[in-house]
DNA sequence: GACGCGTGGGG
DNA sequence: TCCCCAAGCGT
């Protein structure tokens, strides 16, 4: 959960998922459907259908792989969180670099070359800074003192070294350029994509939703019938065109979600129909109004239904 | 190595 | 409002 998302956002989060699936076993024997609504709301859900994998992977060898090598092998894991897992579960005295680590290990040797390019560089800088006996000797607490330090004074923008253990010997601060590692390389801009979703309530207060694909963008997740995300927008007409039912449909606004690589713009209509017709109930499925958070929705699409309910 | 993959908070 | 960032991974 941890993987590029804050300890805050994941701290609900995980406490609900522990008390759905207490053991290994427990989550390897779960429907993946239970998992994902579970995780809704938190992003990348890829991270959701590999742990359930990693769960079922782990059970059928019968027990946790303890060494770095076996535990990249699993589903998600990757040489970050197998180093964190092997460090922190078992003791095994390697260095995990995170976004954190590779800061505090730019700054220390004041690699000015920008990421992604030293991320190389980086992970062999960092593989030395548990030499120290003291450090080989409580694997754990010195990969959570790392995580720490990066988290509180070596801070992405304005680093305390005035109050840092390793002011002496980073060479960043010596040099005076600690607050403007690591660099980094340009960014892309960010593109805006178009889309229109349809919110149909029936007399029952039932709405209409659809399952995505299996792969790609929100992978497997729910959602509102609607059209494509494209770069162009879409006229109101040719979004109605689309829509899932023939109704009396209503333009409710217009919900803005920032995604890593696109911003989207959806186009929300509501329409209120006195019961589904079996072939646009076989489009989706029908889920009551009021009792959407066990769904497998994302943001986005809660953002949505809750625009479309409010105008209808 | 580059790209696809979410979301919310902070400055 | 906009940009940056967060205990990265898989293809």
């Amino acid at each position: 959960m941890l993987q590029q998302t804050t300890v805050k956002a994941v701290g609900p989060y995980y406490h609900r998922f522990l008390e759905k699936f207490p053991t290994v076993q427990a989550l390897a024997a779960a429907e993946r459907d239970d998992v994902l609504s579970a995780w809704a709301g938190l992003g990348y859900y890829s991270r959701a259908r590999n742990l359930h994998a990693c769960a079922q992977q782990v059970v059928a060898l019968g027990g946790f792989p303890q060494d770095v090598a076996g535990l990249r092998a699993l589903p998600g894991v990757g040489a970050y969180t197998a180093a964190a897992i092997a460090a922190i579960a078992f003791g095994v005295p390697v260095v995990p670099v995170d976004g954190n680590v590779e800061r505090i290990t730019a700054r220390l040797f004041a690699v000015e070359e920008p990421l992604p390019a030293s991320r190389k560089t980086l992970a062999r800088l960092a593989e030395g800074l548990n030499d120290s006996p003291e450090a080989q000797a409580r694997p754990s607490d010195f990969a959570q003192a790392l995580f720490d330090l990066g988290a509180s004074l070596c801070s992405p923008r304005a680093p305390a070294c005035g109050l840092c253990p390793w002011r002496e010997s980073c060479a960043a601060h010596k040099a005076g350029i600690a607050a403007t590692l690591p660099r980094k390389a340009p960014k892309v801009a960010r593109p805006v994509r178009y889309g229109a979703h349809f919110l149909a309530l029936d007399a029952a207060e039932q709405i209409l939703l659809r399952k995505r694909p299996e792969t790609g963008l929100l992978a497997a997740m729910t959602e509102l019938p609607g059209t494509d995300w494209r770069a162009d927008p879409w006229p109101e007409a040719e979004a109605l065109s689309q829509a899932p039912l023939t109704a009396d449909w209503q333009a409710c606004g217009v919900v803005r979600h920032v995604f890593t690589h696109f911003t989207l713009e959806v186009t929300v209509y509501a329409a209120r129909v006195r019961h589904f017709s079996n072939q646009a109930a076989q489009a989706g499925f029908l889920a009551p109004a009021s009792g959407v958070g066990g769904l497998a929705l994302p943001s986005v699409m809660l953002k949505c239904i809750r625009l479309g309910l409010k105008a209808l």
